[in-house]
DNA sequence: CAGCAATGCACAATCGATTCCACAAACTGC
DNA sequence: GCAGTTTGTGGAATCGATTGTGCATTGCTG
């Protein structure tokens, strides 16, 4: 490997101007097809490749997309949240497959200014934020003012802020009408309580319930959101619950997981006494033990929305937000 | 929010010239206390941040570490793997502990050049290559030449390049001891054959079996990587099998979970009939039933220590390969 | 063959910071 | 009160590319 350290050193080697080497390796303007060649034949021989922060700073473009993801008070634990990571590993093959680079933050959000910061430092074209979690105001207020932005979660009427996420309301209706065609009569709800994302999916099936007039038996297990505390905090309800739910609805597919192993600890078996149901549709989910029924939101597909609506902004569309379908993925658990 | 847009604007507004700016809001540099509050205020209440981007030109630094997933041939299936996306997170934080952002890059390992077009690009500092895989080659050459690098994996003797991974013969070791204890004597080892790190826990096994008289009767189960392709190759394999094994070792948590769905599948008792080990300590292997047994390779501490070792090198040290402990977890598995 | 357009290339400005150097003012010691 | 240091600040070079403008040279048309 040779010590080609900038443009000017290489052009001089090349014998022509920096001017004609930044055209013929970038194949804009007028070259002629001779020099081009030669050019590209000794880039590739000689292994010089233009500095990309030179050129980030000269085009005002760094081809590279900050992924957020805001970490609400139980922020040791998100770290390994199978969804989080999940999703930024869909994300990071749509934005490469468009030539964007990935950026990944992990945010504590600390007053209102943390997503201005952020974005002020300039180091990235666009942002994608996973969760709204408790930042829903801040995400809002700076949307007014910064466009290219996409946020992965709900969507509540009047919002501003471009989102993606499945229609929650309807894949909770989805999940709870699973649950009664499979016979459950004693219906529980269990996963978080905040954000906007849970409290859409818990509508949906207290509407189903109220339709099918089995609204009074709704049981509500609420959980952490950690895979570990979750699991005790289901444990600890189930074990003192006066009856025994016989369909259990799960806030996510990480909840779920934590209620059929509390299930197992209470040898409780699933699905003969009791039916499961998560909500996200990870791969995980199909490799637990009795593999998860779920709600899938395509995950693969929403990163591949997120991206898509992300790169009309930056090119000053606006767009908006996309509700995805969910669907009902049919395992054992149920 | 004001429209400040540069060092030059901003300098004009608070009437003093850019370099006296500069050296306030990075504090180097001599400049009065008074004028150093003046301008951080002001700063603080225009909301000016300078721009990473032209920084970065001049300080020749990005403050960016790269880090690359090499997928061999089974490309589309990793990117959902638990594994890396663990690692990455973990990663995540220690980075950003010093200062740094993580750049996350899939990469198809392309011929022999594809690590010199990544360094050679100039957007990070420095680069963490997560699992050797089919690259080792690639790596251990440019390792002579590109210092800032340091990789998860294996380790073996007379090898250039700086990389950290638990001791993956003693881990099987572990394994193995573990499930003779247990009472197993008809053992097998499932998982990929590929790559040093699964040879090298392999070989731990084999040498227990030899040291205790029973290495007749080692049964190999040889699997794909990817979770759902390794279940049914796991299947397949014990579904005909003459006699099924009482103990199985796999190469990694992914794999075991793979075997701990095949036994269900066939209706075999975990840990009654068989008893299964995993590799790797990731958290989703708490989450499956029966919990897994394991091998701890404590990514997190090795995140921790990647990262410290590449600061180190990033100064100009020259360090070492590190191995980490295994440590045995016991859950309900064996 | 003159006149004009098209082509190929080089010069120099530019992106937005950091930092070397020079210089003036304030301070020190004698 | 003067020489010598310290302190605070500004001017200008610099990082390494991209790109607008201008100047030859070539090719084409009538």
């Amino acid at each position: 490997m040779s010590n080609i350290k900038n443009l000017k050193e290489f052009a001089q080697l090349a014998g022509v101007s920096t001017a004609t080497i930044s055209r013929a390796l970038s194949g804009t303007g007028r070259v002629s097809e001779e020099t081009r060649e030669r050019v590209a034949a000794l880039a590739e021989r000689l292994g010089y490749q233009p500095n990309a922060t030179a050129r980030n700073l000269r085009t005002q473009r760094t081809m590279t997309i900050g992924v957020l993801v805001p970490l609400g008070h139980e922020a040791a634990q998100h770290l390994s949240d199978p969804f989080f990571n999940t999703m930024t590993g869909f994300l990071a093959d749509a934005l490469s497959d468009h030539g964007y680079d990935l950026l990944l933050s992990r945010v504590l959000p600390k007053g209102d200014r943390w997503l201005d910061r952020y974005i002020g430092s300039g180091k990235v074209d666009g942002i994608i934020v996973i969760g709204q979690s408790t930042e829903f105001a801040v995400i809002e207020t700076v949307s007014r003012r910064y466009l290219p932005m996409v946020v992965w979660g709900g969507q509540v009427s009047g919002q501003n802020h471009c989102s993606v996420g499945s229609d929650n309301r309807k894949g909770g209706a989805l999940a709870i009408r699973h649950l009664i065609e499979r016979g459950c009569r004693r219906i529980a709800f269990a996963g978080p309580t905040q954000g906007p994302e849970f409290g859409e999916r818990l509508q949906g099936v207290k509407q189903v319930l109220r339709e099918t007039g089995l609204s009074e038996t709704l049981i509500e297990l609420p959980s952490h959101f950690e895979p570990g505390a979750a699991f005790e905090d289901i444990r600890a309800q189930l074990e003192g619950i006066a009856a025994m739910p016989d369909g259990i609805v799960a806030g996510s597919d990480v909840t779920a997981i934590g209620v059929l192993r509390a299930l197992q600890a209470l040898d409780i078996d699933v699905p003969g006494q009791v039916k499961v149901i998560g909500y996200d549709g990870l791969p995980v989910g199909a490799q637990v033990s009795p593999p998860l029924t779920t709600i899938d939101q395509q995950l693969r597909h929403g990163a591949g929305m997120i991206v898509d609506l992300l790169l009309r902004r930056l090119a000053g569309e606006t767009t908006e937000s996309r509700m995805i379908e969910p669907i009902l993925i049919v395992r054992a658990s149920t």
